[in-house]
DNA sequence: ACAGCTATGTATAACTA
DNA sequence: TTAGTTATACATAGCTG
C-alpha cells in the first residue's frame, strides 16, 4: 500500500519500524472507529509498542469490550468454531486447487507420453515412476514442484488466519522467511485441519512428516 | 474504499450491514496481523456483532494482550495523556485555520468597502455590524459560515479520534446527523480542549453555549 | 445470507524538508 | 527526529450471479 510492495515480516531497520508503527496504529484505530460506526458494533484494540507502551481504541470504551469478553468465555468458543469452520472451508478449497493441477498434469501427461499410467483409481502422483521416460520425469517433476507452491502460498494464507484462534502451523511449514510469531506461541493441532496432502510433499528437509 | 465514497454513519439496510460488518472485519484483522508482525508489535483485536457474536484476534494471542492491559493502568494513563497532548495540537492546527480564514475575511473587507473596522486589536467576528450595508452584511455572513463549516469539520474528525480515550464532543456541537456514539458514553471534558471559539458561533439552536 | 468482480477511494512506503 | 508529499498497492462499495 505505498510506493512500493512490501514483505510481510518484521521491519528490521529501528527508525522506519518505528514510523510503519504510527503510521499503521492510527490506520488502524480509523478502520475499527469506521467499523464500529457503520455496523453499529463493539469494538476493542489494544496495541503495545516494543517499547511497551500501550495504545487503545474502544466502542463504546475499552474497558467495556474487554469486560464484555471477560465474561463470555462461550462467545469465544463460537468464535473458534466458526474460524474452524472456515479453515475448513479453505482446506477444501486447496482440495479444489490440488485436483485443478491434477487436471492439468493429467493432460499434459496424455499429449507427451500418451497417458502414462492408465485411468485406475490412483492419483497421478502415486504414478510409478519407474516407467517415465526423461522428458516424463521432468514433467512431473515441476508439476510437483507447482503443487507444491500451491500449497505453500495456501498454508502461508491460512498461517495468518489461523492466529485468529492462536493456532499454529508449525513454522518451518512456511519456509526458512522470516517468521515472527514462533516464540511465544504453542504449537497444535492446526495440522488435523491439513493432513490429506500426499506425503512426498510433506516431508521438510529433515524428512520430518508434518 | 469503493466504488463510491461513502458518509462514516450506521448503515440502516440490515443486509448491507452485515455485508460490511464480515468484509471490514476481516479487513481490520489483516491489518492488525500485519502490525504485529512488522512491527513486532503486540496487538490484540475484539468484535462484537450486533447479533452479539464475538470475533478477536491477538498477538501473539487475544488473553495475552487483555491480561497485559489488565495488569497496567499506569500505561493507560500514559495513553490518556499523550492522546490529549494531540487534542492540543490539532486545536492548535484548528486555531491556525481560523487565523487564515480571518486574514483572507480582512483582505475581502479592505476589497469591498475600504476596510470598514480599523486596525485596533478587534477581531474581524467582533467587528459592530451596525455600520455595514447591505453587501458588506453579506460578505460577513458568509465568512462567518466558511468559519462554522471549518470548525465542525474539524470537530467531527477530533470526535472520531478522541473516543480512543472515552472522550466525547458534545453531540450537538456535530450537527444532527446520526450519531452513533451517544447512548453508551459519558459527556465530559473534551470542551475544555476546544473553548476559545468566538461566542456568535458556539451556540446551537437552543442558544445554549458549547 | 454468500461468493465473486471491478471501479474507485484510502492507506501507506518511500521520499523530501 | 518528526512532519508533509506522492505514487502505488490495497481495501472495499456497489454490483452480479
Amino acid at each position: 500500500m505505498g510506493r512500493a510492495k512490501i514483505e510481510i515480516k518484521k521491519i528490521e531497520n529501528r527508525s522506519a519500524r518505528q514510523v510503519c508503527f504510527s503510521k499503521r496504529r492510527m490506520g488502524l484505530i480509523k478502520k475499527a472507529s469506521e467499523l464500529s460506526i457503520l455496523c453499529g458494533s463493539e469494538v476493542g484494540i489494544i496495541v503495545f509498542s516494543q517499547a511497551g507502551k500501550a495504545f487503545s481504541f474502544g466502542h463504546p470504551c475499552i474497558d467495556y469490550v474487554i469486560d464484555k469478553t471477560l465474561k463470555r468465555p462461550v462467545q469465544v468458543n463460537c468464535e473458534k468454531i466458526e474460524r474452524i469452520r472456515q479453515l475448513e472451508k479453505q482446506y477444501n478449497e486447496l482440495l479444489q486447487e490440488l485436483e485443478n493441477e491434477n487436471e492439468k498434469h493429467a493432460i499434459l501427461q496424455r499429449e507427451f507420453a500418451g497417458g502414462g499410467g492408465g485411468g485406475r483409481g490412483l492419483q497421478w502422483w502415486e504414478e510409478d515412476v519407474s516407467g517415465m521416460g526423461i522428458e516424463e520425469l521432468k514433467q512431473h517433476a515441476e508439476s510437483l514442484e507447482a503443487m507444491y507452491r500451491v500449497v505453500i502460498e495456501r498454508a502461508k494464507f491460512l498461517q495468518v488466519q489461523a492466529s485468529l484462534v492462536s493456532y499454529q502451523l508449525p513454522s518451518h511449514f512456511l519456509g526458512d522467511d522470516n517468521f515472527q510469531h514462533e516464540q511465544d506461541q504453542e504449537k497444535h493441532q492446526l495440522s488435523l485441519l491439513l493432513p490429506p496432502i500426499p506425503d512426498d510433499l510433506c516431508e521438510n528437509e529433515n524428512g520430518k512428516r508434518v
